[in-house]
DNA sequence: GAAGAATTACTCGGATACTGCGTGTCCGAGTGTAACGGG
DNA sequence: CCCGTTACACTCGGACACGCAGTATCCGAGTAATTCTTC
């Protein structure tokens, strides 16, 4: 179990996206090379993201992709359910309710949540509230931390300056 | 991304061995027919369950499997990272570092771990922590505080009273 | 020289193949039990 | 009647197929800039 990769390159995206800065569109091709992605798959990932409104697109010779809003009303949570669905991790398949031990009990005994659910889901909330709890800006303040020209360097490299 | 159903099969089945009480082995048949499941498939996770020294195997015409400590001691993390195994959810490919972005990036711009890394990690870390602190005993007590029969239901299906 | 129409080049968007992991199944090695024969 | 031997039935354990979701790719619809023609 674990997240594919269109959330990393989605996630660099939304961060390249920012620090180019404007609100000019930038084609999935220059996305794609500036971390040597298929272009064709990122752009199906960044199609995810206009579905759930954190990208704009813009069709055309001039067109690409925007960013919807600013990164600090982007949470991560936000990009992992665009990118991966909102399904729950932890799928409850009822088993209790099976075979000879389900088969045993009257229905009364399931008017209350499968105990197995319950704790796999406090466990599916925490994840999700530590994302919900830091935003695309916060995560790009880091980057900046650790490497301050990483604005520059962004725009240097999809030649936009 | 979800876990898959070994998981749920196996936090009840190792529930269902704690109920039974008695040291003796049960055979994968009778508790794959306790929750109709492919008992092939239920002793593969078993196995897994054996390597992590959640269980104990014993071969023979009355082998089967027993619990190697009591449920107390054991967490539903344990659980977890012995049929998914312990890789991370969230896999960093250091795409940073390629592309024409990273290219432009001196070596000393990668001392410091990836911030998206880094963010998807506390997430993990959240998740990892609620379901280390819920031990399979207060699972169990769960369930039985739901459905307080649950022990007798279990061991009459099962045929051991 | 300016305006308008046709052309072109480039973009997104979705429909189409491929690959790897989760899922499921099968058969062999090993062991405890039970039956059997001999003392 | 008791004990050793043999055959057996049942178990786990790992090796072998199958299916689906994640991965990757390609081509068509559409748009803005560009070019060319005409006034």
């Amino acid at each position: 179990m674990r997240t594919g990769k269109g959330v990393e390159w989605a996630v660099h995206t939304l961060l390249n996206l920012a620090w180019l800065g404007g609100g000019e569109p930038v084609p999935t091709a220059q996305l794609a090379a500036g971390h040597e992605l298929s272009p064709s798959y990122l752009n199906k990932q960044l199609q995810l993201l206009v579905k759930a409104g954190l990208l704009e697109s813009a069709p055309g010779a001039t067109g690409g992709f925007r960013l919807a809003r600013p990164l600090d009303t982007m949470s991560m949570l936000d990009v992992v359910l665009a990118i991966e669905g909102d399904e729950p991790l932890f799928r409850c398949s009822e088993i209790r309710q099976c075979g000879t031990i389900g088969q045993r009990c009257p229905d009364g005994d399931f008017t209350r949540p499968c105990s197995v659910k319950i704790a796999m889901g406090r466990a599916e909330v925490a994840w999700r509230k530590a994302l919900a709890e830091q935003s695309l800006a916060d995560v790009q303040a880091r980057s900046e931390t650790y490497v301050p020209a990483m604005a520059k360097r962004v725009r240097q490299a999809l030649g936009r300056d």
